[in-house]
RNA sequence: CGGGGCGUAGCGCAGUCUGGUAGCGCACUUGACUGGGGGUCAAGUGGUCGCAAGUUCAAAUCUUGCCGUCCCGACCA
């Protein structure tokens, strides 16, 4: 490719709206293009870069023996009743109708429709395993997007289905799926992870995902310090502790005034939040109260919480009205003293002693609060997120966490979807078994913007060779006015071509700085830089985009010693 | 959904308080010089100041409403 034919749409600034550097660099390069809140076009050179990663992907999944096909982007309203999930899915759920009044949804992700598939053409056992995967645009009404292609309302995915006669198929599948998403992951150059996770809103049992370390992260990742546990926070267990020491103080009522926060209960009775609880309190499946204890310094994990029996799923939080009338005081006095509600205490807090929670009654607090001289019954749950320093669940060593990006996500969904949507085979004995069926997502567009946080300096992009958007680039000085640059130049760019090296040949009659910062900020590995000197030494210059040495090189070894540099 | 910020040329911004000819930088066009790190000079192109209504002789500027967009929050009581 010429940069004369080709359209480099570089800019200085980035708009004010881009936060993190991904999206700055994204747009400063010229990849994405903003259309609306969460909705981005992809420039030529966007679309380039996701067509590598396409390829990747494409060339891994065919390997595994995965099957392509396309579905569509907007479904019927009656495919998603019959999962239930168009009740469940809430507001991401963009739903319209069509002229006849009918009702549609854009498709978050495919389950039903495969399902569809899956009922109208495997009939028989003998057809299965079978795993088909489509690379699509999937359309999430996100409550807030952010950060460019990150959190985005349209996205591209790889979304794979796969389905079995039982479960040991699934887990062969569930298997390969992981050692692909490895492959995948190690062909773009990730410095990635593979860890425990929730399920969420697909459901189902066993759950892996991919994820990217980046300080940016949306996600929190557990790690043990010394063993391979690593799980996603939302499903990193902590274990009960031991029993409470034994009360050593009286209970007392203390005048709080104006006090709401653990920290300010803590600053005016001068102790620690450690020593204090805080109290939440949630809706019941029966529209009753339930409430949950945490030690004060802790957070709720509302993955754990929402899986406990006889709280109403989602997890939803009472609102202040709604608690000051049933308990009479407002958020910041809610305590586990005279509390008549169902109190569900978290391993941490359920082990204090002669602590500090709030009275049921605002501006005032009790102080020397014991577990059943001052409470009734409690039942013990892991309940909190897990910090950095807890014993790891799997007993050895201690837990570390970091950030990561998602880029990957694979489930064992059993058969949730074969069940509700009578999805079945005939079996070896000629009954009909509903299939189990696996899941197994990838973020193509957030890859990108993952791989840009992991791999970027203060001049822009630094790709890796597999999804950069040029492998290599041929930096003339001069190219306009000295017909031996040009010569020399477009004879080594034909060179190039004819070995598929992915050139991009910068012809513009721009300077020679502005031709050198568009190509690092566009990340291009691989940069030969030809001039009138080199034309009377027989010399090329290259520099790789990771490092700062230039090399000399003999203009004739010039494509073998490019070829050699690739990864 | 709650709170806050912003909306003026493709991008970044000033002008708004105190109403009176719409500006700057970058980018873009043309020419000259320059030619190994976003160069210099000169001359240009480009804006119904988010939309609508109102106040006024006069509105980017004041008032009201709406829309868009970004940030924070929407468990940490």
């Amino acid at each position: 490719m010429k940069s004369s034919d080709f359209l480099i749409s570089t800019v200085k600034e980035a708009p004010n709206d881009a936060q993190i550097i991904s999206h700055q660099l994204m747009i400063r390069a010229g990849l994405i293009s903003k259309l609306a809140s969460g909705l981005y076009s992809y420039l030529p050179i966007g679309l380039k870069i996701i067509q590598k990663v396409e390829k990747i992907v494409r060339e891994e999944m065919n390997k595994s023996k995965a099957l392509e096909l396309l579905m569509p982007i907007a479904h019927p309203a009656e495919l998603w009743q019959e999962s239930k999930r168009w009740e469940e899915y809430g507001p991401e759920l963009l739903r319209f109708k069509d002229r006849h009044d009918r009702d549609f949804c854009f498709g978050p992700t495919h389950e039903e429709v495969i399902t569809n598939i899956a009922k109208q053409y495997l009939r028989s056992y003998k057809q299965l395993p079978i795993n088909f995967y489509q690379i699509q645009t999937k359309f999430r009404d996100e409550i807030r997007p952010r950060f460019g292609v990150m959190r985005s309302r349209e996205f591209i995915m790889k979304d794979a289905y796969s389905f079995h006669i039982d479960e040991k198929s699934l887990d062969e599948t569930y298997k390969v799926m992981y050692q692909t998403y490895c492959n995948i992951f190690d062909r773009i150059g990730f410095n990635y992870r593979a860890v425990l996770a929730d399920s969420g809103a697909i459901g189902g049992e066993s759950s892996h995902e991919f994820h990217v370390l980046a300080d940016s992260g949306e996600d929190a990742i557990c790690f043990s310090d010394s063993s391979d546990f690593s799980a996603n926070i939302e499903r990193t267990e902590t274990l009960p502790q031991g029993e409470p020491n034994a009360p050593s103080k009286n209970l007392e009522l203390i005048e709080t005034p104006g006090v709401k926060t653990i920290a300010d209960v803590c600053n005016l009775l001068n102790v620690k939040p450690t020593s204090s609880i805080k109290t939440l309190i949630v809706e019941s499946e029966d529209d009753s109260l339930i409430a949950l204890v945490l030690r004060g310094d802790h957070e709720l994990n509302e993955v754990k919480a929402s899986k406990i029996q006889g709280i109403k799923q989602p997890l939803q939080m009472t609102d202040e009205e709604k608690v000051l009338k049933k308990l009479g005081c407002s958020f910041g006095s809610i305590g586990v003293v005279n509390l008549n509600i169902p109190i569900i205490v978290d391993y941490s807090a359920a082990c204090m002693s002669d602590f500090v929670c709030g009275a049921n009654e605002d501006d005032k607090h009790y102080i020397g609060v014991n577990w059943g001289r001052d409470t009734k019954d409690i039942i013990a749950s892991d309940l909190r997120n897990v910090v950095s320093g807890d014993p790891s669940p799997d007993g050895k060593g201690k837990i570390e966490i970091k950030r990561g990006i998602e880029v990957g996500h694979i489930f064992q969904l059993g058969t949730k979807y074969s069940d509700s949507m009578n999805a079945n085979v005939i079996g070896e004995d000629g009954r009909a078994v509903n299939m189990n069926m696996g899941c197994y997502g990838i973020g193509v567009t957030r890859i990108i913007a993952a791989s840009i946080e992991q791999s970027h300096d203060d001049r822009g992009i630094i790709f890796p060779e597999a999804i950069a958007p040029f492998e290599l680039v041929i930096v003339p000085i001069n190219y306009n006015k000295s017909s031996r640059v040009q010569e020399l130049a477009n004879q080594l760019y034909q060179d190039c071509q004819e070995k598929n090296i992915d050139v991009l040949l910068d012809d513009r009659k721009e300077r020679p700085g502005i031709m050198f910062a568009d190509s690092e900020l566009l990340g291009i590995p691989h940069r030969f830089v030809l001039s009138d000197t080199h034309a009377d030494n027989g010399k090329i210059e290259y520099k790789s985009r990771k490092s700062s040495d230039k090399i000399e090189v003999d203009y004739k070894e010039a494509v073998s010693f490019i070829l050699d540099q690739f990864d």
